[in-house]
DNA sequence: CAGTATCCGAATGGATACTG
DNA sequence: CAGTATCCATTCGGATACTG
């Protein structure tokens, strides 16, 4: 993902890809749908399991391709905000469709035998 | 993807990027979606960017996970179909979330500048 | 606080050759 | 035809330490 070489320019589902495949993109935008502002450390904590790099890249890659807005506060220590751009909130009718599945996915695996 | 310690097991978009964020998994899926049954060879056709190793290796997975189903032929030259099982089927409205959003971004970037 | 730089082992993935 | 096996370069990504 993110590379042209390796997205197929007709295939409508590849052009998706090219901006939310990366390991952990979908589901920091999930987060900034449900919270609209959040914070790098916030982010952390939603994500405990993501490395601070990893966490920095992603966020970095989002920024760079306009679908997350960086806002930095000269304060000390510094502060930063993360939330969608226009762009990234065109994304919420994939987001939330990866959402309702999973939930449903979750309800079905605590009802019985799942799948 | 896929390991689950990887995966918080909370995270309803986590949930469903476990079975389909595997690099060419959605890509493959979209297509089983348009075609119903494919032949290991229309899917390379179909996706001529992933090697034959790559491919394999993703149908492979999909199948073990129970999204899509394998039919074998006994013949000479060997002949296997692939298509979507219930599981899989139940992904439908992600991906085509996916195909929506891509068929929009390539109609805007063909009618002037892109986003 | 919010990153970046460096090191380094692990995993990824292409190319090629081989098989039933 | 539909894979698998092997080799090997590249990339990924964690841990740690450092900075404005």
């Amino acid at each position: 993902m993110r590379k042209i070489y390796d997205c197929d320019r007709g295939c409508p589902v590849q052009n998706t890809l090219q901006f939310i495949a990366g390991k952990w993109k979908s589901v920091i935008l999930y987060h900034l749908f449900k919270a609209e502002v959040l914070r790098f450390s916030e982010l952390q904590r939603r994500l405990p399991y993501v490395s601070k790099r990893m966490l920095a890249k992603q966020l970095a890659e989002l920024e760079a391709d306009g679908l997350i807005i960086k806002r930095i506060y000269p304060v000390i220590p510094v502060k930063t905000e993360y939330r969608l751009s226009d762009f990234g909130q065109s994304f919420q009718p994939v987001i939330f469709a990866m959402e309702a599945w999973g939930e449903n996915y979750i309800k079905k695996s605590y009802q019985g035998s799942s799948r």
